[in-house]
DNA sequence: TGAATTTCTTAATCTAAATTAAGGAAAACG
DNA sequence: CGTTTTCCTTAATTTAGATTAAGAAATTCA
């Protein structure tokens, strides 16, 4: 059931067979529909979620009334609104199922007693947390260092076959721009691909 | 000597006098001169740093040649580039102290026996990890929700007096605006405010 | 399969913030 | 203490990307 999570904790630590049974007891699996949420806003975030197959994307709604994307998380990440998560207060995010999507669940209530049962996990999260640190401090290096072109050009290259994924307007939105720029970007860009001839289909 | 760091292990994990004995072995004491160097780019992060007195700035050079601060550590922070700690890599970025500071550094190649010998350290740094995602989490939401004006209202509220004590084009930097536009904003911005009279000084 | 919904594109106009330039004030430090 | 360096401000010009509008294509799902 939990085997890729199980997996993904073997890549940081070792556990032992009894710690995985535990563990095992310690997650709910869920699934949710296209366009399902797993947080709103005005709720505390009552859970992290690990990605066992699909995509969520976590955003929030800015002044103007626009949805605002600032993560995505694919199999095999992690996904939690932290703030609210350690406060126990209101979440400003919404996270919603871009595809079809199971995830398995962490519930906050339970979580510092599984912590004390299988302390290799404490471990286990210091290590992952600290890839998230690095990956945040490159975010910004890429935000303010490179043009939207380069950011795209980076994002397509990075992680192949997500643009193909989602819809075109979130990536824009999470690379901080607006649908109509994107669209001028891939124009621009494209011109030297191969593009699909009339009869050519997807 | 890290009386400050041990107070601030002591808000996350309760350490025996010996493991607080053993933490303090670990770590060294440095003294940095007003913009002297603890990072330079090309070098891999030999450690992570906590600042004790002064402050600290994490900046890189774009590719048009300007600095970009993404990072201040004051009192009480850790700062490192954990890409590069954790990659052994080159880093792209400098710490350099904005004053003459003072941190206690944890080296790379011992952080793992220290932790060994204090596992307690695991859950320190796994809490203090998840409130940096938090911290970035947020960070994001003033980024892509508000106005620079909104942005430089907020962190001159949330951090009083820090504003005082860099210089403005570093925080101008630091929140994504050229210096010019950072003074327009100052000087709509106070026109209510109390203006020092002509005599007065400082 | 076919209507309804979502998504993508192009193009004209507009705007927030960058760039450039240059003078003045304040700190640093020898 | 004074001089060198660093820092701040104002203003004219420019630009990257937003906004608005509208039609075309692709998906979804009943």
């Amino acid at each position: 059931m939990y085997a890729a999570l199980l997996a993904h904790i073997a890549r940081y630590v070792t556990l032992t067979p009894a710690e995985a049974q535990v563990v095992g007891n310690y997650f709910t699996c869920q699934t949710v529909p296209r366009k399902g949420y797993l947080l709103e806003a005005g709720q505390p975030c009552p859970a992290s979620y690990f990605v066992l197959q699909g995509c969520l994307r976590l955003y929030f709604i800015t002044e103007k009334g626009a949805e605002q994307i600032t993560q995505f998380a694919l199999e095999n990440w992690w996904l939690a609104d932290y703030s609210s998560l350690l406060s126990r207060q209101p979440s400003e995010y919404y996270i919603q199922a871009v595809e079809p999507t199971v995830v398995a669940v962490l519930d906050y209530a339970r979580q510092e007693a599984l912590l004390a049962q299988v302390p290799a996990l404490e471990r286990y999260f210091r290590l992952l947390l600290q890839r998230v640190a690095a990956a945040n401090q490159k975010r910004w290096v890429h935000h303010y260092g490179e043009s939207l072109e380069e950011r795209y050009q980076f994002f397509s290259a990075a992680f192949p076959g997500f643009v193909q994924r989602v819809p075109q307007y979130m990536l824009a939105s999470y690379l901080g721009c607006t649908p109509e720029f994107l669209s001028k970007i891939r124009a621009k860009t494209s011109l030297g691909e191969a593009r699909p001839g009339p009869a050519a289909k997807g």
